[in-house]
DNA sequence: TGTCCACTGGAACGTACGGCTT
DNA sequence: AAGCCGTACGTTCCAGTGGACA
């Protein structure tokens, strides 16, 4: 064997004993077996569904609650052992669980619905209302249930309107042999205002709201995935609790907390230490804000690129007011350096929203009065990160030098 | 108290592209 | 091959507007 300049650092991994026994446990997406603190959701969830077991059809259902409330796993649990409950007595029930921020369009919607059903449609291509009758046509073809869940549903009507809902609340009048159900989940509160007045009286024909965890429920959660994630000893007292406590501080975002503990232990395992300490967690939040703002950066389209980039050059300016009127000046310089063709104020603007909508900047609208009215417009991450990952951009690193002094001095 | 600035943001439309049906 | 259709990205047009100032 020759010496490799790694074997340092694997003969680590191979020789130190592991902090993780099971690493999947500790990740939001891992259903366990128990539920702490959810048992009233899970019996009402339960209750409503159940009635498939029994050839009726379970209610239309909405369900509230903020990020990390157990909105998704509650229903993921209960659909799991409904499916399966569901499969021994022969009952034909299929469940179909749509994450709204990916499947945001009618059209994809649909052509996931077909999916289940086993109709086979391309990605593209057909009008959307044909896609919908081979659906049904489909779907009606046998006896069964279709139980549809919409994930973060208020992601697709922020795209795509109303109108696959209420084709699919009106869909059992129609059908012979199947029947549909729906249930939507969102975490904005006023989004069932915004719907259209049919389809909303038809979908919540039964609600539910999950309350968010305090950090004493938040400890359970955490303490119970502990137990199969980790080994024995491994978690230094306090660890868990200021997991929760942080957790807690916004509200009891329980996919936040765990995030905070798996990530902790990471970085202990990482520097190769034998236990996690509450330093870790510290640096835990620090290091999964910046992956959030890493990914939402990386992955703009060139134009969204160069809008941040002006605000970041008027952040680094003496100006102490960002407006859209400079900001589209400096863009339009930019676009000149870049040799990009420049896209129109009203385009931009819509680019500078969508920054906000991520939470990359913050937007504002003021009057100036007689000096008309605009957008105040600042970064809201820090512009150190935003140049570090921006500069990565083959167009960026061509105006990475650039400041906004010469165009400022004509105010 | 009315005016009027410098925008905002909705709506309709254009273009390029992938992919269907006939 | 022609005729559609959905999606993504963009443009053009323009009515609407908060509030400082004359």
């Amino acid at each position: 064997m020759t010496d490799h300049p790694l074997d340092a650092i694997f003969d680590r991994f191979i020789t130190s004993p592991s902090i993780f026994k099971n690493h999947e446990v500790l990740r939001p997406s891992h259903i366990p077996d128990k539920l702490p603190h959810r048992d009233y959701e899970i019996q009402f969830l339960g209750k409503a569904l159940g009635s498939a077991l029994r050839n009726n059809r379970p209610s239309n259902m909405f369900l509230y609650g903020k990020t990390g409330t157990g909105k998704t796993i509650v229903s993921k649990y209960v659909t799991k052992y409904l499916r399966q409950r569901a499969a021994e007595i022969g009952k034909n029930v299929i469940l179909s669980i749509l994450n709204c921020v990916e499947v945001d369009t009618d059209y994809r919607v649909l052509a996931r619905l077909c999916e289940v059903v086993g109709e086979s449609v391309p990605f593209t291509g057909l009008p959307t209302d044909v896609v919908f009758k081979r659906f049904k046509t489909k779907l009606d073809s046998k006896k069964q249930l279709l139980i549809v869940i919409f994930d973060e549903l208020d992601k697709l009507h922020h795209k795509s309107g109303d109108n696959v809902l209420y084709q699919l609340t009106r869909i059992n009048t129609d059908l012979k042999k199947a029947q549909v159900s729906l249930v939507c989940i969102t975490n904005d509160l006023s989004f069932k205002e915004t719907l259209d007045p049919r389809v909303r009286s038809s979908l919540s024909e039964e609600e539910l709201v999950f309350r968010p965890y305090n950090a004493a429920q938040l400890e359970d959660i955490l303490g119970e995935r502990a137990v199969d994630g980790f080994n024995d000893g491994v978690l230094e007292p306090g660890v868990v609790s200021l997991c929760a406590a942080l957790a807690a501080q916004e509200w009891g975002d329980a996919r936040r907390a765990l995030d905070l503990l798996r990530v902790a232990a990471e970085l202990a395992e990482r520097s190769s230490e034998e236990r996690v300490t509450e330093v870790h967690v510290r640096k835990a939040t620090k290091q999964i804000e910046r992956n959030t703002v890493q990914e939402a950066l990386v992955s703009l389209p060139v134009q969204t690129k160069i809008v941040l980039w002006s605000v970041y050059v008027l952040e680094k300016s003496d100006l102490k007011v960002i407006t859209t009127g400079d900001l589209y000046k400096v863009y339009q310089e930019l676009c000149r350096s870049t040799a990009l063709e420049p896209i129109t104020p009203r385009r931009a603007n819509s680019l500078l929203n969508e920054l906000s909508m991520l939470g990359i900047v913050n937007t504002k609208v003021v009057s100036m009065g007689r000096y008309g009215r605009t957008t105040k417009v600042s970064l809201s991450v820090s512009a150190r990160e935003v140049r570090n990952i921006l500069v990565e951009d083959f167009h960026i690193k061509k105006v990475s030098d650039f400041t906004a002094d010469h165009l400022l001095e004509k105010n």
